[in-house]
DNA sequence: CGATTACCTTGACCCAGATCAACCTTGCGA
DNA sequence: TCGCAAGGTTGATCTGGGTCAAGGTAATCG
């Protein structure tokens, strides 16, 4: 019934168009959404970390681009043989609709950023994200200095901020300049205190900021 | 079980944070999801029209202000036993999801608009994502000239485009001057050609744009 | 009918972030 | 161990859209 596939780092999972012959959730890694115009400008609009769904029972062909970050392995079911089971198993169509509204309020808290942030508090609040993703995953008590790995080079966090990589490379200078974070490697940030972290981010309290 | 609501122009229908007490979908005018800054700064987040869904099972709160921007009749029901329902009737738990996916979806291609497209790639895909919201409703086939009614004032349009007021006026006038749509006082729109109009939208083909 | 109010347009100027360009750092493979 | 490629930083300059400001238009109400 499931399966496990497993992708390289930076390799296509589906393009946009494709027909779409599986669905599943990640497991271990980063995969990302995005979108792509024409003339090259990209928009990333899903990242998914483990414990997410991928795909879209009910449609026949992928709507984004789907691209493993890291390697990454996937739990997969095909897709007929899903929706079947979806059809005969209320809850799981339950959990779903759960997991699919989360993501829809994530992604509304996402406009917010790309509509109205500022440069700064975009890449705070992406910081943010993905420490509290982090957390909720490991578990981790948020005690004193909390430290993030860093998923996406600066290109890709340009690709989900809506902004150019220079401006992406001179904002995390400025916030570790500042002290928001520290910086070890191109990849690992420590926060010293997450409230101010927050602040910078432009969050009231906190939000929702689910994923 | 189901009973009917309605809400003038301008009167808010619940704001963020505030206990849910009923869901519902839209059976007449438009409504819209926004989310406000402590400064002020506000982001369109949904715009529901006539059966979109308003409201989320499964939880206590509202996360987002809706307010009704015209006269507005929603069809309601109240949540807990809503939620009953849907545990009971799976077909409502996957229609439901079924909603949801595409709402997603359309968040999912607003997001490339918000980060990736310039302020008149923004208007024109407003004016056509309206243009065919409004013709799916009415069944009124595409031909020849379209037109169309924006249910929003130029602020509202900013709010929906992560622009200011000032930037969706003066596209508006330059989409006008080039003669991709023609206004007939402030708030109706002629189509001459729609796809000079989805070309200016920077949409390739068409997309999926669904709401 | 004139006045108030809400909405819209247009102009002048400014600035946050894009663009263009040079260089640095790190890791890997021959 | 050298060379190259991928990723990152920083500087100089430009520009699309924001900001500030001044009217214009049209519906509503005494």
């Amino acid at each position: 019934m499931k399966y496990y596939r497993s992708f390289q780092a930076g390799q296509s999972i589906i393009w946009a168009g494709d027909p779409m012959e599986f669905v599943g959730s990640v497991v271990n890694g980063v995969a990302t959404l995005t979108q792509t115009m024409e003339d090259g400008r990209r928009q990333m609009v899903g990242l998914m970390l483990p414990s997410d769904f991928v795909g879209r029972p009910g449609r026949a062909a992928a709507a984004f681009d789907v691209t493993a970050k890291t390697d990454l392995v996937m739990c997969c079911f095909r897709k007929k043989p899903f929706e079947a089971m979806m059809a005969t198993t209320p809850h799981i169509a339950q959990r779903l609709l759960e997991m699919t509204l989360d993501e829809l309020d994530a992604a509304r808290e996402w406009m917010l950023l790309l509509g109205r942030k500022t440069a700064r508090e975009k890449i705070a609040s992406l910081i943010a994200i993905i420490a509290r993703r982090d957390a909720a995953l490991h578990l981790r008590a948020a005690k004193g200095g909390i430290s993030v790995d860093l998923p996406l080079t600066r290109e890709e966090m340009a690709d989900y901020l809506g902004l150019t990589l220079e401006t992406v490379s001179r904002q995390i200078s400025a916030l570790k300049k500042d002290g928001v974070i520290i910086l070890d490697g191109n990849r690992h940030v420590s926060i010293p205190d997450l409230n101010r972290l927050l602040e910078e981010a432009g969050d009231d309290g906190d939000g929702g900021m689910l994923a």
